[in-house]
DNA sequence: AAATATTGTTCACTTTTAGAGAACTATAGA
DNA sequence: TCTATAGTTCTCTAAAAGTGAACAATATTT
């Protein structure tokens, strides 16, 4: 095979950190890799990767082989982009990640359609909530919900990220409705993720910041958990309006000190500084960022 | 095949200006290239080449995709040089032009040992005078013997070349050794190349110029023989002394006008600027400055 | 205008090469 | 020391790339 598909080889390898993880990840046998890059290192008459039969680590040459193989990669992949008739079909495979209830809940849909509109292109999707490695995984796209700010990635703003405290009307009528943010202190709050103890930044309608600091009655990682244990009245949440906007809509849950604000993050698309953004990821990105946006259906009509 | 072998074979077509002559040059099936070129554009979904049955011209996307996948396969020819191995054999091909006469005589058993030195290499010389195109016939590299000023290529000197004027000894006793440059309007005259007149410029000791004007008593493209003609007395000649060399140590042939300064073009190796230099290439050209350098074996010992 | 030579395409056929999968070897970690 | 895992090597199969002849289309020649 060509040179060009012998770097692309090489390149997940070091990126994968292993032949094995590298054959998993492309979906071809180790045996197939292994061969290749014998091939590729007796081409150039050099040892890229000095490997045992357990571990692989660059040589100096390989070094500087990598870092130049993916400019030549992004530079074929920007070329093809750009000679590409943008009218014709997509095709290929995007790998991406996302959260799993935003993922579950919003983007499942959105992909359905966006897999009807282009049947040549294969998806391949992981759900999962953990911190992912775009490169090493060799992921084309990752959604992010954060105020993201890490230098070797490349993100694109989806759409913002609503947060509300809410409480469910069984809830507020055992416990009252706290009418300032120090209130707070006398409910029980369901709280997402793991550390036992945070605090709830709630800003003003004259911009001053209100710091409580919470501990709370019942905590899981898991949005749509505690969406329901909130409708089923064991105490407020600040929740994501895209994992609780039914719930709003149909007066299950109930906003709590609406008149104050949370910190509101964006859903970002991230994929890796290093690769041009091919066609079909870029097709995919501006199709989501027209069916969500600034306004995303989660938060209209919801009177809040 | 792969993308960039892909690539490769479209630039050939380009620049050859057609399938066939690209099948010829890259000694492949020209059916071979007609199913590339369309696997290519397939991929692409856009039409490089406008092409009739008779004919091809390149597309605006054609033209645009020439000029980046050249940069692309130059990269690519750089990172390998980059990365192979300095000591590793050479192997490939090497494809080049050579004048005939300098060809055949100096440059021919220099190529004899470079290839003695890398069995591996495969040479494919073409002697001729004609004048090359490099870029078209697909050449890595061409000797000239000029004063060179062409833009869209790369030189690289090997060897000065001294012209002298000289005569014979039987010419000299039958019409004298003329003292000035005036005096060679008198004298029989052998003349390389096409045009019927032409005219010697000397420089004398102060640096002085002297245009003499002159009509050949005989015409001809081939240095060889008019060395010969000269040898067998019809007249003076202006010879490089690679050619004359060896008759003027024997003395069959004795410098006229040795005080004057006849103008000196070089010997250079040319390769096409928009083409990385490969090392196979890189390391005839230093074999061959190292063989033949400033002072070359055909002008030592000459006491001229 | 007709004939000719040359160009690019298409097809069936052959050769080459890439990938699969199992067996084997070596090593990190328990 | 044992075990699980990573990388290599081998044979077999499948895919793809090249060949060469037949064919169609079009500049050039006569």
């Amino acid at each position: 095979m060509g040179q060009l598909e012998d770097m692309n080889v090489f390149i997940r390898v070091v990126e994968t950190g292993g032949i094995s993880r590298a054959a998993n990840q492309m979906g071809i046998a180790k045996s197939a890799i292994s061969r290749r890059l014998v091939d590729l290192e007796t081409r150039l008459g050099v040892r890229l990767l000095n490997r045992t039969t357990r571990t692989s680590s660059l040589t100096e040459a390989g070094q500087s082989y990598y870092e130049r193989a993916i400019k030549v990669i992004d530079d074929v992949a920007e070329l093809n982009a750009i000679t590409t008739d943008s009218r014709c079909a997509l095709e290929g495979t995007i790998r991406l990640a996302a959260p799993l209830s935003f993922g579950l809940a919003h983007l499942a849909p959105a992909i359905s359609v966006f897999a009807k509109e282009h049947p040549e292109l294969t998806i391949n999707i992981d759900f999962s909530d953990r911190q992912i490695d775009l490169v090493e995984e060799g992921f084309d796209l990752a959604f992010r919900i954060a105020d993201l700010k890490d230098s070797t990635l490349v993100a694109r703003k989806i759409s913002p990220i609503r947060l509300i405290l809410c409480a469910s009307p069984i809830y507020i009528e055992e416990y009252g409705k706290p009418k300032t943010p120090g209130e707070l202190k006398n409910h029980r709050f369901l709280q997402y993720n793991v550390s036992g103890s945070s605090s709830l930044k709630l800003k003003d309608k004259k911009g001053k910041e209100h710091l409580v600091k919470l501990s709370a009655k019942m905590i899981a990682n898991n949005g749509d958990f505690l969406r329901d244990m909130a409708i089923a009245g064991h105490g407020i949440l600040s929740t994501p309006t895209f994992i609780s906007w039914k719930a709003l809509a149909t007066g299950d849950l109930v906003p709590v000190l609406p008149e104050f604000i949370l910190p509101q993050p964006n859903a970002y698309a991230v994929y890796p500084q290093t690769r041009y953004l091919s066609q079909r990821t870029r097709v995919l990105i501006d199709f989501l960022v027209e069916r969500f946006g600034d306004n995303p259906y989660w938060d209209q009509n919801l009177g809040v």
